[in-house]
RNA sequence: GGGUGCUUAGCUCAGACCGGUAGAGCGUCGCCUUUACACGGCGAAAGUCGGGGGUUCGAUUCCCUCAGCACCCACCA
C-alpha cells in the first residue's frame, strides 16, 4: 500500500554505509517520506560493525540486565515494551559517555521447553521415557541450536543495543559451574536442606512445582457430606469433603476443641466410610466449626492445613504418615509410593510401636484392591458410587472452590508428600529487607516496595528441586544409608568429602527449579565465580527493568542471592513497568486473538495473514471463527507497516507509571507521522542549508528562542530520565519537535532565509540555529528512535563535520545555561499569543490563508521587554498571521473603519476586512471575550478581597494572583473599550 | 478474609507525593493542494475530573465513605 511518490535519485540508495562523505551528502535529496524498511536492516548491520555494542572507553560503569526470555520464547508485545525502554537507558547512558553493557541471554526455561521436546518427541510417536534421559537431554539441546534464540534475533528487529558478543545460557558451562557452586555453599551453610514436606505437585508432567508456579482458580465443585461409622455402634460421625478419594491417606477426624457438639466424641475412634480401618478423633483449634458439619478428615499427606495440624500433634496423638497417591496421582500402596521414589530415605512417618502390618493401617492394606491404580478423579467417581450405595453420603451440595492447577500443564495439582530440597529462605530475606528499606535498591515507582515487603515478610521455604531432565542437575550425591554429599562433580564429591572410591554414590536425578539459576544471573553472567574484571566493573548494575510480574519470582530472588554470595546488592534500582493489555483493556492471549505481534506492527501484515496467524493451532472452531470476525471487523486493512521507530516511540509515550499499559494502534499512526514529521525537517534543513556551517552567536528573537527552547528541553529530557518517567520523556520531545521547531521555528527560519531581506549576518545566525538545534535534537532523540536518527545523520554528514560518522557514539546534547532567557521565553509566548489572536478571528471570517489582510495595532502592553519583541518582530507576526501590513498606531488611535478587533494583551490590534465585516458577530464575540475575561477577574477579585485568603494564603500566591489580576483588568479594559469603540460606530 | 491499583473530553491516557488557571494524542467539525511534510498546515467544538461527606479561605488533587472495574496474597475441609 505503497503511495505514488516522486522518482527519486538513486544515487543514495545503498552507498553501503558508512561511505557518505561531507562532499556529496551535500547534493543529495531525501527521499519525500521516510521509509523505514531498507534502512533499519542497513544501521543494524553497520552498528554491529567494529565493536559493535561492546562497552568502551573509560567512563562510568552502566549494566543493564536483559531479564532473559525463555529459549522457546518469541517476542511478544510486553518483551518489545521493556527492550525499548532498556535500550533507551543504555544508548543514552553510551551518549553520555558511560562504559555501558546491556548484558544479553536467554534462559533454559526447564518446564517449557521440555514440554515443546516432549510434544515433538509425541508426534514422532516418542516419549522421554523410553528415549532415555541422555538421548532426551540431546534432542533438547539439538532444539535448542536449531529453534532457541529466534527472540534474540527478533530483540535486533527492534534496534536493541545489547552487546551480543557477552550473550548467555542459563544452561552455559560457565553458568552451571556458579549454579553448583552457589548450591554447595548455602548447602554447607545449611540454608539448603533436604526435606519431607508436603508440595504443590503436578500429576501430569510429575514434578514438584513452587508455590509461585500455581494458579487458583474458582470453579464449581461438590461438597459430599460422608458418614464416618463409630466403633462404639452410635450414630455416625458426618464429615464434609471435597475430595472423599483422600480419605484412604486420612490418618484422623478433627473437630475445634470448644464444639460442644463434638465434646464426647474427642478421644474415641471412628470407621473410614470404607476399608475397614479406624482412627482417632482430635480436636484443634485449626478447625473451623461453622464450616460444614465442623468435623474435618485429617489426611496429612494429601493436605496442607492437614499437614500443619500432624506436625503440630503427631507425637501427643500418634497420628502416622503417608501417601496414597503416586507420582502420576493414581491410587498406590505406601510402601509402593516410598519404593518408588528410588531414594533410600523413607516417605512415611510411623508412630513407635506402630507397624505397616497394624490393624490400625488395614494391615498393610490401605488401599482397597478395586482402587489401586485408579486415577484420583476416577477413583473418586467409583468412591462415591460405592458410598452411596453403602447408604455412606449423607448429602451432596454444590460447591464454588478455588482449584489449583499447574500454570504451564493446567492440570490439578495435588498437596503430595515428598521428599525435595529447599532454600531457608528467612535468613536471606532479612538483608533483602534491609537493602530496600535503607534505599540502597530503590523501586521506582516505590509503592512496589511495599509489594516487595509484603511477600519477603511472609516468605516460605523455596522448593528447588523439580522432577524434570532439563535443567540444571542438583548438584547433589546420596550413598546407600541416605546421607547427601554436594560437590561439582563426582570426583568433587568424593574429595570434598573423603570418600573412598568404593563408596557407592548417586547423584540425585532432580534438576533444579530455573528460577534458582534466574537469581544468580545478575553476577553469573558478569563470570562469577571466576575473578572476572567485568564483575568488578559491572557489579552493582544500575537498573532492573522489569514487570511487577515477576517481583516474586524473579527480583526478590535476585536480591537475595545477590547480598549472600556477593554481599552486595545487583541493582541500585528496580523500575517497575506495567504490562502491555489490549485496546480494550485485556490481557493479551492467543486464545482470546487479541495478541499483536511487535515485528507485524513494524513490517505490516495483510489481513489474510493476520487472521492465519491469529486462528492457527486452535482447538475449539468456534473460537477461531469469532476471533477471525473481530479481527476482520477491527483490522480490515491489516495492519500497516510503521517502522520500529514509531513503535518504540509509542512503547515510550505510553509509559506512565501504572500496571497496565493500552495498546491502541492509532498511537503508533501517530508516532509514524512523528518520525515522518522529523524526517521532512530534516528535507527542509538540507534544502536550506546542506553545507556545513560555522557557529554563530544568535541576535535575532526567534534563533535565540530555539536556542534557549532548547536548553530547556535538554533540561526536561535529563530529569525525566532521571525519574524513569519514559512517558514525560517522550512528550518533552514530541512537543519541542513538532510544535516549537516545525511548527514555529521553521516556519520563520525559511522565511528568514528564503525570502527575506538577505541580510548575511542574520542568514549565517540562523542557519548556524537550525543546524544546531536541528543536530541536538537528533541526539536528543536517538535514544528513543535510533534508526531514523542514524539514518538522517548519516544523510545529512555536514550537520556534523566535526562528530562522529555514527550518531550511536555521538554525545548527549548537554543543555546550554547561557542560551536559556525567559524573559525573552515570555515575550515570544506574547508574540504567539497575538499571532494566534489573529489567526482565529481571520478564522472566525473564513479567510482563506493565501489572502494577505491590512493590519494595525496599538501596543497595549505594560511591560517594555514585550513591546520590544512585538516591536522588533512585526516582520514575524506579518508572516506566520498572513498580514499584507501590519502597522503600529499611535496608543489611543481609533479603530478603523470596517475592521475587525483582535484584543491580547501585548496588543490590540485591527485586521482590515472590507466586505467581510459582521458587526453584530463581532459585537458578541468580543462580548464573549470580555465576559470571560471578566469572570475570571471577578474570581481573582474576590478572592483578593477576602481577608482569610489574604491572611493565610502564601505570600508568593498573593503576589502572583495580583500580577493576575492587573493583566486581567487590562485586558478587561481593552475588550470594553473596544465594544464601546464597536457601538460608538454604529 | 487481607491488600493494591483504577474511575478525568467520544476513545486511550497524563495531571494528584507538593491544593489555586484541567492537558495531550487519536477521533469529530470548519478552512487550506502556502514548493519540508496531506503521514501536512491553520482554527474550532468537546470535561458538574465515578457518587456522597469532611478538612480548608479555596478540593479534580488531601482525608473518610459508598459504588463499579481490574489485580495480588491467603484460604475454603
Amino acid at each position: 500500500m505503497s503511495r505514488p511518490r516522486p522518482p527519486e535519485p538513486t544515487a543514495d540508495h545503498d552507498t553501503g554505509g558508512g561511505e557518505r562523505t561531507i562532499r556529496d551528502a551535500s547534493i543529495l535529496p531525501l527521499p519525500k517520506a521516510y521509509e523505514p524498511h531498507e534502512v533499519e536492516k542497513r544501521l543494524y548491520a553497520l552498528w554491529l560493525e567494529g565493536d559493535g555494542f561492546k562497552p568502551s572507553g573509560q567512563g562510568t560503569p552502566y549494566c543493564i540486565l536483559l531479564p532473559p526470555p525463555n529459549v522457546t520464547g518469541t517476542l511478544h508485545m510486553g518483551h518489545a515494551f521493556q527492550d525499548t525502554l532498556m535500550d533507551i537507558l543504555i544508548r543514552r547512558a553510551r551518549m553520555n559517555g558511560d562504559c555501558a553493557l546491556w548484558q544479553t541471554g536467554t534462559d533454559h526455561a526447564g518446564i517449557a521447553t521440555q514440554m515443546v521436546v516432549e510434544r515433538e518427541l509425541e508426534r514422532e510417536g516418542l516419549n522421554r521415557i523410553t528415549l532415555g534421559r541422555t538421548a532426551f537431554l540431546e534432542r533438547v539441546w539439538a532444539w535448542k541450536e536449531a529453534s532457541g534464540g529466534m527472540i534474540l534475533n527478533q530483540m535486533k528487529r527492534l534496534g536493541c543495543s545489547a552487546d551480543w558478543s557477552r550473550e548467555r545460557f542459563t544452561l552455559d558451562p560457565a553458568m552451571s559451574r556458579a549454579v553448583s557452586e552457589v548450591f554447595i555453599r548455602l548447602h554447607e551453610e545449611g540454608l539448603i536442606y533436604r526435606g519431607l514436606r508436603l508440595v504443590n505437585w503436578d500429576p501430569q508432567l510429575e514434578t514438584a512445582l513452587s508455590d509461585l508456579e500455581v494458579r487458583a482458580e474458582e470453579e464449581a465443585g461438590t461438597l459430599w457430606y460422608l458418614r464416618y461409622p463409630r466403633t462404639g455402634g452410635q450414630a455416625a460421625v458426618v464429615v464434609a469433603t471435597t475430595r472423599p478419594e483422600t480419605l484412604f491417606g486420612d490418618v484422623a477426624l478433627a473437630v475445634h476443641p470448644d464444639d460442644s457438639r463434638y465434646h464426647d466424641l474427642v478421644g474415641q475412634r471412628v470407621w473410614l466410610p470404607t476399608g475397614g480401618r479406624t482412627i482417632p478423633v482430635i480436636a484443634d483449634a485449626f478447625v473451623d466449626p461453622a464450616f460444614g458439619t465442623g468435623c474435618v478428615k485429617i489426611t496429612p499427606a494429601h493436605d496442607f492445613n492437614d499437614f500443619a495440624v500432624w506436625e503440630r500433634l503427631h507425637e501427643k496423638e500418634a497420628l502416622p504418615l503417608f501417601r496414597i497417591l503416586d507420582s502420576r496421582g493414581c491410587l498406590t500402596e505406601p510402601a509402593r509410593a516410598a519404593r518408588e521414589s528410588g531414594s533410600p530415605e523413607p516417605l512415611h512417618w510411623l508412630p513407635p510401636g506402630l507397624e505397616w502390618d497394624a490393624p490400625e493401617l488395614g494391615r498393610g492394606h490401605l488401599i482397597p484392591e478395586a482402587y489401586r491404580g485408579l486415577d484420583r478423579l476416577k477413583a473418586r467417581e467409583q468412591l462415591i458410587r460405592e458410598l452411596e450405595a453403602a447408604g455412606r453420603v449423607e448429602k451432596t451440595e454444590a460447591h464454588r472452590l478455588s482449584i489449583p492447577r499447574g500454570e504451564r500443564s493446567g492440570a490439578i495439582i495435588e498437596p503430595m508428600l515428598t521428599r525435595q530440597w529447599f532454600v531457608q529462605t528467612r535468613p536471606l530475606a532479612e538483608p533483602a529487607i534491609r537493602a530496600v528499606e535503607s534505599g540502597r535498591i530503590r523501586f521506582v515507582p516505590e509503592n512496589w516496595a511495599q509489594n516487595f515487603f509484603d511477600w519477603m515478610h511472609n516468605i516460605q521455604d523455596w522448593c528447588i528441586s523439580r522432577q524434570l531432565w532439563w535443567g540444571h542437575r542438583i548438584p547433589a550425591w546420596c550413598d546407600d544409608q541416605g546421607r547427601w554429599y554436594t560437590g561439582h562433580d563426582e570426583a568433587d564429591v568424593r574429595r570434598r568429602h573423603a570418600l573412598d572410591p568404593s563408596h557407592p554414590l548417586h547423584q540425585d536425578p532432580d534438576v533444579l527449579d530455573t528460577w534458582f539459576s534466574s537469581a544468580l544471573w545478575p553476577f553469573a553472567t558478569l563470570g562469577w565465580p571466576q575473578d572476572d574484571p567485568a564483575l568488578k566493573t559491572f557489579y552493582p548494575t544500575e537498573v532492573l527493568v522489569t514487570g511487577f510480574d515477576i517481583i516474586f519470582f524473579w527480583v526478590a530472588r535476585m536480591v537475595m542471592m545477590g547480598l549472600h554470595v556477593m554481599g552486595e546488592v545487583p541493582f541500585r534500582t528496580v523500575y517497575v513497568h506495567a504490562l502491555v493489555r489490549d485496546a480494550e483493556g485485556q490481557k493479551m492471549s492467543k486464545s482470546k486473538g487479541n495478541v499483536l505481534d511487535p515485528l507485524d506492527l513494524i513490517d505490516g501484515i495483510g489481513l489474510e495473514t493476520l487472521v492465519q496467524k491469529r486462528t492457527r493451532g486452535l482447538l475449539l472452531s468456534n473460537q477461531a471463527r469469532k476471533i477471525e470476525t473481530q479481527t476482520r471487523k477491527e483490522y480490515p486493512q491489516g495492519i500497516p507497516a510503521f517502522g520500529t521507530d514509531a513503535l518504540r516511540f509509542t512503547f515510550t509515550a505510553l509509559a506512565a507509571p501504572g500496571r497496565d499499559l493500552r495498546f491502541d494502534l492509532k498511537r503508533v499512526a501517530g508516532y509514524r507521522n512523528f518520525c515522518n514529521k522529523l524526517w521532512n525537517a530534516g528535507r527542509l534543513i538540507q534544502q536550506l542549508c546542506g553545507q556545513p556551517v560555522p557557529p554563530t552567536p544568535a541576535t535575532h528573537v526567534w534563533n535565540r528562542w530555539i536556542r534557549s527552547r532548547l536548553a530547556s528541553v535538554c533540561g526536561a529530557v535529563e530529569e525525566a530520565l532521571g525519574n524513569y518517567r519514559f512517558d514525560e520523556l517522550a512528550g518533552h520531545l514530541y512537543e519541542f519537535t513538532w510544535n516549537e521547531f516545525c511548527d514555529w521555528y521553521l516556519e520563520v527560519a525559511k522565511n528568514l532565509l528564503v525570502s527575506a531581506s538577505g541580510d548575511e549576518a542574520i542568514c549565517a545566525e540562523t542557519r548556524s540555529t537550525l543546524v544546531g538545534t536541528y543536530n541536538a535534537l537528533l541526539r536528543l532523540l536517538h535514544p528513543v528512535i535510533p534508526f531514523i536518527t542514524e539514518e538522517l545523520w548519516g544523510r545529512l554528514a555536514w550537520l556534523h563535520p566535526e562528530g562522529p560518522d555514527r550518531i550511536l557514539t555521538a554525545a548527549t546534547p548537554s543543555p546550554i545555561v547561557e542560551d536559556r532567557d525567559a524573559s525573552l521565553e515570555r515575550g515570544v509566548l506574547r508574540l504567539q499569543e497575538l499571532i494566534m489572536a489573529i489567526r482565529r478571528t481571520r478564522s472566525a471570517y473564513r479567510i482563506a490563508d493565501a489572502k494577505r489582510l491590512q493590519a494595525a495595532f496599538v501596543m497595549t502592553a505594560n511591560d517594555a521587554d514585550e513591546a520590544a519583541i512585538i516591536r522588533r518582530e512585526i516582520a514575524s507576526i506579518r508572516l506566520l498571521a498572513r498580514l499584507e501590513a501590519c502597522e503600529e498606531m499611535p496608543a489611543g488611535s481609533p479603530k478603523p473603519p470596517g475592521s475587525a478587533t483582535v484584543v491580547t494583551l501585548p496588543a490590540t490590534l485591527w485586521l482590515t476586512l472590507s466586505g467581510h465585516i459582521d458587526r453584530g458577530a463581532e459585537s458578541a464575540r468580543l462580548r464573549q471575550e470580555f465576559e470571560n475575561a471578566s469572570r475570571q477577574k471577578t474570581q481573582v477579585q474576590s478572592r483578593l478581597e477576602n481577608p482569610s485568603f489574604r491572611n493565610r494564603a502564601p505570600g508568593s500566591l498573593i503576589e502572583s494572583e495580583q500580577v493576575r489580576l492587573a493583566a486581567l483588568e487590562l485586558h478587561c479594559g481593552e475588550l470594553a473599550r473596544q465594544l464601546e469603540e464597536l457601538d460608538r460606530l454604529e
